[in-house]
RNA sequence: GGGCGCUUAGCUCAGUUGGCUAGAGCGCUUGCUUUACACGCAAGAUGUCGGGGGUUCAAGUCCCUCAGCGCCCACCA
């Protein structure tokens, strides 16, 4: 015996992937239909977690799918630099050493974090190995390589160049704990518990008072204009007036403005431009100045009122409550829940400050995304997401790519020292100050946000404009993806790509849902509900996990994740390592391909295997995996191991054996590529290598006729088991009167059957056998009839049941009349079949039960 | 305030354009040292497909409605 007695995965899956990756396999094949996809990068710093196993998973499934197609498959592998995530990771590190990020220089800190990256590298790959990821090795590309940098630079001087880049003081969302801003999207809002606070702003005339409502009092500092609604009857007299904002000397005017909700608080809003998005695009409309009074540092700035200077916002909002209170300023609180954004990594108040910042005018490019979409190139699994996509870009505002961190791509822009107004673009950013005509510009400091890069990667990562693989392989074929990169990833490549590329980045997005808890919780550190892929693969193996993972897998729906998966996923692999051993127990030789079925059971499982291979390919075409696994999975487990082995240990037909296994080994090869791979070396299936060079096996596809007669065969069986059961009964013989095919499987069916002996006979000499339609009866001794007068109680109900509802359904006119031909008929045939074997288990009662 | 998804066996979930007596994994019951597998074999039990209404010869599947859960978007100061 070459296999080994059990299958223990770890003991082959590294040696397996070594092979794999030596042997060039994954390296694209010279011909074929292309088919290709790129890894979502990962972090590169971090652990895959349970998402990426099963993103890698479907994605790998793909891939050896269609290797096994034939088709030139490249599947690039690739990590992301993800800059804010990571040097926050980094800083906390920094902290456990008592040290923080103000404590080196920016190329220092810059380099720590390079080192800090690199060193996690083998760990990373050695994780992406264990999934049997099977990815171009030698394509790996990082997001801070040379020629993803220069990428990136290249789009942003096209967009400089064509003007959809442009420098603006926006409120930007800013942590100012981490002190950097962030995209809209990347905000955490969250429903909190909040006070809305009313508050006088005296008339400067003294003819009256304004009552604002805010849930802000601290901003009313940088207030610059008190807005009413123009229809708001209560302010028409106001209107143009002024008013003395409270704790200042300042006067502001009062102004109409239509987006002024006249039924919210009390229909008069203060307007803190610097301070609050509305307030600064109402400002812009009229005019008005911008008067920031928080810093990034999240303190009250100098040109407050002294006692407020330096103080943080919340004891700026205690002091200026308790003043505006003393002058009797307040009028009053009321409770209420409102939506506050969040620092999605620290959970500090996200403050909307105003900062220069370079912004993507985004509008044209959602617009080409938008008909993109719309003309149908690309197929959205599930297709809700798209809907959801094409709202998203009809709503779309600007993109802030810039971010105060070090860890990233460095903006080529600088700024002339003599003239703030005069930016430049220029890729020389390893200088801090470059001289261009006579003139010094300063770099900007700021870095790109990381999306703007890997916004790039499916042409960056083929090697844009000029390669070999980017004219093979763009568009890709597949992005596969979780749904929660929809907004942020998907998108933007959708836009960029189209922008840079002309064409559409891929032409088939799978979205698959999170990974979540038993219970249906996210997995958190915080909540210590993490699983851990690398732990699953070293407890059951990485075939067991990609089983269990695409289990019930279905696009756009979270899946919780239940361990019982992964177990039904290995108990199937032993199932696959047992089958193997007792075939080459059985088998001479796997060199032959002549698979020419001999018996009405070779023809049974002929047709099993062509059915399920049809049905197979179809679902993996739409990549309905875990569909297509179930079916495989059944002709495996229930046709091939139950049936045929069962039924090959009586009468073996070797050379067919040999190519069953085959090709059950080649289909299963997405779904098990270790053990698949590791049966098929071990045993020498072919000369020619790897099962991923493999193609489905075309077998003979077996004679319906011949197939049939085994089904009868199968019936009598099952027929027989369960009455075994039911009666309790031992030692038993099969009888049979005028049926060559019992006689001719004779030895089968006492063998599967558990009976001692099946002989030709006289009728009555026990129990008749109903289902099967053949006149066989089981000789039972009388004890054991009560029980089986028993089970034909409840098999007559149910029969009784089923008659009536083919009766019924018959009787209707317009069934017969309106519903398909074939299915009316089928219905008689089974209304036909079910009377008599009810009629047949009546009488057989009636032998044994005469009395009832 | 909009939009979307989910609700099917004890648990976690499949179920394409409506059509065999609604399925799987894990769990459960009973019996098995059947020489590939106890990570197994065999025989079983468990569902008014969230409630109600409608369309249809036919509804888990389509439509309406109600309820519960979850997610996303949004400028409620």
């Amino acid at each position: 015996m070459k296999l080994a007695k059990t299958y223990q995965p770890d003991l082959y899956e590294s040696d397996i992937y070594a092979l794999w990756e030596q042997s060039g396999a994954f390296t694209p094949l010279k011909k074929g239909a292309p088919y290709s996809l790129v890894v979502p990068p990962p972090n590169a710093n971090g652990n895959l977690h349970m998402g990426h196993a099963l993103s890698f998973a479907m994605q790998d499934i793909a891939a050896r799918y269609h290797r096994l197609k034939g088709e030139r498959v490249l599947f690039v592998p690739g990590a992301d630099h993800a800059g804010f995530e990571t040097q926050v990771v980094f800083e906390r590190e920094l902290d456990k050493q008592g040290k923080s990020r103000f404590d080196y220089s920016r190329e220092e800190l810059y380099n720590q974090i390079f080192t800090f990256v690199d060193q996690n590298r083998d760990n990373f790959q050695t994780q992406i190995r264990k999934l049997g990821a099977s990815v171009d090795w030698s394509r790996y590309v990082f997001s801070l390589d040379q020629t993803i940098v220069k990428q990136a630079y290249a789009t942003f001087q096209k967009m400089w160049q064509e003007g959809l880049i442009y420098r603006g003081e926006r409120l930007v969302n800013f942590c100012t704990f981490h002190g950097t801003a962030f995209a809209d999207i990347e905000v955490d809002y969250q429903e909190e518990q909040g006070h809305l606070w009313k508050i006088r702003y005296p008339l400067s005339d003294g003819s009256a008072e304004l009552v604002v409502a805010t849930t802000r009092p601290e901003t009313l500092l940088g207030d610059t204009a008190v807005a009413v609604n123009p229809s708001d009857k209560r302010y028409t007299a106001v209107v143009g007036k002024s008013v003395k904002l409270p704790l200042t000397n300042r006067e502001i005017p009062v102004i109409a403005d239509s987006y002024v909700d006249t039924s919210y608080g009390t229909g008069a809003l203060k307007v803190t431009p610097a301070h609050d998005q509305n307030d600064f695009e109402i400002a812009a409309r009229h005019d008005l100045p911008y008067v920031s009074v928080i810093g990034f540092d999240g303190k009250m700035m100098h040109n407050v009122p002294e006692p407020y200077r330096g103080l943080s916002v919340k004891e700026a909002r205690e002091a200026v409550l308790k003043d505006l209170k003393d002058q009797g300023l307040l009028v009053g609180a009321e409770e209420l829940t409102h939506s506050v954004g969040h620092c999605y990594k620290c959970a500090t108040l996200i403050e909307p400050l105003l900062k220069e910042q370079w912004f993507i005018d985004i509008k044209p490019l959602a617009k080409n995304a938008l008909e993109a979409i719309r003309a149908g190139k690309l197929a959205f699994m599930p297709k809700s997401k798209q809907a959801q996509l094409e709202r998203y870009l009809e709503n779309i505002k600007d993109w802030n790519i810039s971010r105060q961190i070090v860890w990233g791509i460095p903006i080529p822009a600088f700024q002339n020292e003599e003239d703030p107004g005069d930016w430049i673009y220029d890729d020389r950013v390893d200088q801090e100050v470059i001289t261009v005509d006579n003139k010094h510009y300063r770099r900007d400091p700021d870095v790109f946000d990381t999306w703007f890069s890997s916004s790039s990667w499916p042409y960056q990562t083929l090697g844009f404009p000029e390669s070999k693989d980017f004219h093979d392989f763009y568009p890709l074929s597949l992005m596969e993806s979780g749904f929660d990169l929809l907004f942020p990833w998907i998108s933007r490549m959708l836009m960029l790509g189209l922008y840079v590329t002309n064409d559409i980045p891929f032409k088939e997005v799978y979205l698959h849902g999170m990974i979540t808890d038993a219970q249906g919780r996210k997995m958190s550190k915080s909540i210590g509900n993490v699983t851990d892929p690398i732990e699953l693969i070293a407890k059951y193996g990485s075939d067991a996990l990609r089983i269990g993972v695409i289990t019930g897998q279905t696009p756009g729906n979270n899946q919780p994740f239940v361990e019982a998966k992964v177990v039904g996923g290995r108990n199937f692999i032993n199932k696959l390592w047992n089958i193997a051993r007792f075939s080459e127990g059985v088998i001479d030789s796997f060199e032959t391909q002549d698979a020419t079925p001999a018996t009405p059971i070779d023809h049974w499982i002929l047709q099993r295997y062509a059915l399920t291979k049809q049905s197979y390919l179809k679902l993996m075409d739409s990549y309905r995996f875990y569909e297509a696994y179930e079916t495989l999975y059944r002709f495996i487990w229930d046709d091939l191991a139950d049936w045929y082995l069962e039924a090959s240990k009586v009468q073996p037909n070797k050379p067919l054996l040999a190519a069953l296994l085959k090709g059950a080994l080649v289909l299963v090869h997405p779904f098990a590529p270790f053990v698949s791979e590791t049966i098929w070396q071990t045993l020498n299936l072919s000369t020619d290598g790897l099962l991923s060079g493999q193609q489905p096996y075309e077998l003979n596809s077996g004679n319906k006729e011949q197939a049939d007669q085994f089904e009868v065969v199968k019936d009598l069986i099952l027929e027989i088991r369960s009455l075994l059961t039911a009666t309790n009964a031992t030692k038993v013989k099969l009888y049979y009167r005028n049926e060559p095919i019992v006689a001719s499987f004779a030895t089968l069916i006492n063998q599967l059957g558990g009976t001692i002996a099946v002989e030709d006979g006289e009728p009555g000499q026990g129990i008749a056998l109903s289902n099967s339609g053949l006149s066989c009866w089981l000789d039972i001794d009388q004890e054991s009839v009560d029980h089986y007068v028993k089970r034909l109680e409840v098999q007559i109900v149910e029969k009784q049941r089923l008659t009536r509802q083919l009766t019924d359904r018959l009787a209707n006119s317009k069934y017969v009349s309106q519903a398909p031909k074939e299915l009316v008929n089928e219905s008689r045939a089974q209304q036909v079949e079910a009377e008599q074997t009810l009629e047949n288990l009546l009488q057989e009662k009636m032998r044994f039960a005469p009395h009832d």
